[in-house]
DNA sequence: CTCATGGTTCGGCCGTCGCCGAAGCATTCG
DNA sequence: CGAATGCTTCGGCGACGGCCGAACCATGAG
């Protein structure tokens, strides 16, 4: 009796840490905070404030509330201070979060045209997701490049190598996992995260494969990166087209 | 200035989705229910009222909220009502949202002697999580019985002999993928799930290898089980301890 | 048929939380 | 040194939402 009581009472304890992180994504202002949060750049307070649609005073509300639970990290910076998410988990958090709102009956989710430019390419916090993100991954484990085992996934040596050509060093001592998946929202199926993955958009980004859109966290793909990825990387032909 | 603005709505739309799944989550009441059916097994609307305690009308009101949102589904039993999760895939979400909570701040946890036996061996909906899960996907890595590419992961032909053997029959056709990986929240690292994951469950249990314990998620692990974990599936031995 | 049980619906109470106006710091610039 | 900008704190208002008592359906048992 006693023993269930217990069990009980440990479960109430862990779902009261699950609600206290739910409640802070489930107001809608956070919510759009956090899915701006979610291109991966850090933004200014006032940038926050007029993406959530609230006032200044309502969005420093709510961002000390965020940082307290540690879902955000601050860095000053002169008379700016720059939000960012805290850690890719809480990027990954989000994405799960899409992705069965996405899934779930309309909810008031007039699927527009921005839609598309979403699915086929953009950020998930620091790498590359939508239709791009996945290709790249399944190419890079069709030519052994990567190995996604469980877990941390592994770099072979012929994919150092080639990243090394491409203009990647994973030399760097990198704490973080060198390569990890995260669920795509859109496609049900896992992207590169992981400090490859960062590398990836990193590299990308220089090249003018891929430029950021303002307001967005859709990449726009240019002429020259269509054919960058598709030679160098060995993506299919059709890897732009929607799937289904 | 058209185009961001409507980027902008689009994430808001976004957002919007999200914030409805995450404050539907964001309810101590409702997280305890949620958490509750993480045990893999449908439960009453009584049940589970006593689970979030909260009388029953309320959690009736919930309940409806939850299965209006298709996060649960109901079936008829008589003049019971059975709820359970309407998806893996919220179980996973539910999955990711520990990991983060587990992750955070001290938020009023009080991590008692309950929680390592969670830790150790626990029902992830309809799978095994914890130490021992973990355990089972490295082990069948190693010998190569299943390969956890990304996405959906493979099961080997020496792979599909073996869980044969073992009495696991994956011949029936199934929808869902075989295999699926579901992140650990509290190893952080992935164990099986998807048909295979639901199918070793079914097997341990029915060998007797572990069992139900009432009023957590946790799993028993007997001794036999211990043997046979060890012996049958390879585990290396010390699979029990906790890792750090 | 009547009663008991499990569940849902209704109505009203009350707390929490989001919101903004106004004021207060901090930093930078002229 | 002000003045301007960016951000936070404070205080009070208003609403949404969770809670329970009571009454109301539905199913099954005697």
């Amino acid at each position: 009796m006693t023993n269930i009581a217990s069990n009980i009472a440990s479960n109430i304890a862990s779902a009261n840490a699950i609600a206290q992180v739910a409640a802070l994504m489930g107001d809608v202002a956070r919510a759009n905070m956090l899915a701006a949060l979610m291109g991966g750049q850090a933004l200014a307070a006032g940038e926050l404030a007029s993406h959530a649609g609230v006032s200044a005073q309502t969005a420093s509300g709510h961002l000390a509330r965020l940082l307290d639970a540690e879902l955000i990290a601050v860095e000053k910076q002169g008379r700016h201070r720059y939000y960012r998410l805290a850690s890719t988990q809480i990027a990954d958090l989000l994405e799960a979060l899409m992705a069965v709102a996405a899934a779930g009956p309309k909810r008031h989710r007039p699927p527009g045209p921005k839609d598309e430019a979403l699915r086929l390419a953009r950020t998930c916090y620091d790498h590359m997701a939508g239709r791009l993100g996945i290709a790249l991954a399944d190419a890079l484990t069709r030519r052994d490049h990567i190995v996604l085992a469980n877990g941390p996934g592994l770099v072979t040596e012929g994919g150092r190598a080639f990243l090394c050509d491409v203009g990647i060093d994973l030399a760097g001592a990198s704490k973080r996992p060198l390569c990890r998946t995260c669920l795509d929202w859109s496609e049900r199926r896992p992207h590169l995260a992981g400090h490859l993955g960062a590398a990836l958009l990193g590299n990308a980004l220089a090249r003018g494969w891929v430029r950021r859109t303002t307001g967005s966290r859709a990449l726009a793909i240019t002429p020259a990166g269509h054919r960058g990825f598709t030679d160098m990387f060995g993506l299919p032909q059709d890897w732009a087209r929607p799937s289904a």
